[in-house]
DNA sequence: TGTACATCAGTGAACGCGCGTTCACTGATGTAC
DNA sequence: TGTACATCAGTGAACGCGCGTTCACTGATGTAC
């Protein structure tokens, strides 16, 4: 159950982050400022001290928060799609992945971006909620080998042997060899597009950088063997 | 004629260059400092100001540079192969960019990770340095292209709509619609490899990200057209 | 070849600013009997 | 139901620090005649 003391203590919380995004939104993700924080809370900065122990807490829970968004937009997309069709699925969660991008940028470059000077992010933290991102589209892809919609073309079949270091990381996600690598060049390759939005460096010749990128992925999947309904 | 002094301030621009870089590389792109500069050259801060007008001028040049450095990078990898062997010339080129990308992750940031709290790039200078890089690996397909050695494949003859903007833009590098088309998606591509290799995000299932970057780039050319030698 | 003057590199003090964090504290809100 | 005590939110002064930039200046190096 919860007291009257915690629901203030999180609401003062989210009070803090929600300011310290739109910071980040105007200046830069390395422009968190504690005083800015506390005097636009009408309080003294030594106040928040009782919320975060320290800026380096609360940039990791910003950043824990990022992940766990992102990967919420993306399973929620992909949630919306019928179970059976694997191929509307993916494009889903790869939309959805990249709208949640589109529409938290600062966000988005506090996790995959440059790490702020003088931060260190925690390995294990940032790691375990980066897992569950790539694990989402794993389980897809997955479904959709068991299914039979995934057939793998010759050039995905097997791994190039850079890959093969998977071996001993395989039971991470527990899915077949080439799902993990199909995943991992997926992924790659729709980074780069959304990296490229992010910061502004889409080249001018792409007008509408939505619908491009849902070509480029339409293209993949077919490329990569995963058919798709009509 | 160069005369003395300007050969001793050129040099000076240089030290000051090189210690902002060992900067950059230590604590982030974020982290140039101009007092410590002055302070590694055992001199007063305000003695840079006869070299650089601000700060801000010195990152610029600093950026400009990076630019220059990648592309040249490209550019003599990909010189040092035959001529007429398109494919080895583009994979040169695209392994030439990552090389440099990981050799100078730090400049590399600084083109195209999160801008510089407080540092805004003044636009035409910055356009004009990216623009080389691209119109180096355009113009090998544009070569491969004339010579028959890209046969673009189905998917990439007709760019999607949203890519039809083009047009507006195209004289920009002056080649063939497909060509452009080709060379956007490619850049893409590796540039989601390359961001996540320097921002140290990989997925640890790649062991040797090199190789896998040399797999992915040879499926890619295979794929979209390119004629590869045996 | 020497002199007069202009150009340039660098100094040193100071400005104004803001940062994250510590410490000892006050006063309000909750809890146990 | 009221009282005694513990918990918690927030204050206010201060610490130590470093930043980029300005200003008026000195002394060395180059240039013109």
């Amino acid at each position: 159950m919860v007291t009257r003391r915690e629901r203030l203590r999180d609401a003062a919380k989210e009070e803090i982050k929600t300011i310290a995004r739109a910071q980040m939104a105007e200046q830069g993700t390395a422009a968190i400022n504690w005083r800015e924080i506390a005097r636009q809370m009408g309080v003294t900065p030594t106040a928040l001290y009782r919320y975060y122990a320290t800026r380096e807490d609360l940039i990791t829970e910003l950043i824990v928060d990022a992940f766990n968004a992102l990967a919420d937009a993306a399973l929620a997309a992909e949630q919306s799609v019928s179970r059976e069709d694997y191929a509307g699925r993916l494009l889903a969660a790869l939309e959805g992945y990249r709208q949640w991008a589109v529409d938290h940028k600062t966000d988005f470059q506090l996790i995959y971006g440059n790490p702020i000077p003088g931060y260190h992010a925690p390995f294990d933290v940032t790691v375990q909620a980066a897992r569950r991102n790539m694990a989402i589209l794993v389980a897809i892809l997955q479904a959709a080998l068991q299914a039979g919609a995934l057939k793998p073309t010759a050039a995905y079949q097997h791994p190039p042997d850079a890959i093969l270091e998977q071996f001993r990381h395989q039971h991470d996600y527990g899915v077949d060899q080439v799902v993990l690598y199909i995943g991992v060049a997926g992924w790659a390759r729709i980074h780069g597009m959304i990296m490229l939005e992010i910061f502004g460096h889409t080249p001018p010749v792409v007008g509408d950088t939505a619908a491009f990128y849902r070509h480029e992925v339409l293209h993949m999947m077919r490329e990569m063997g995963l058919t798709l309904r009509q």
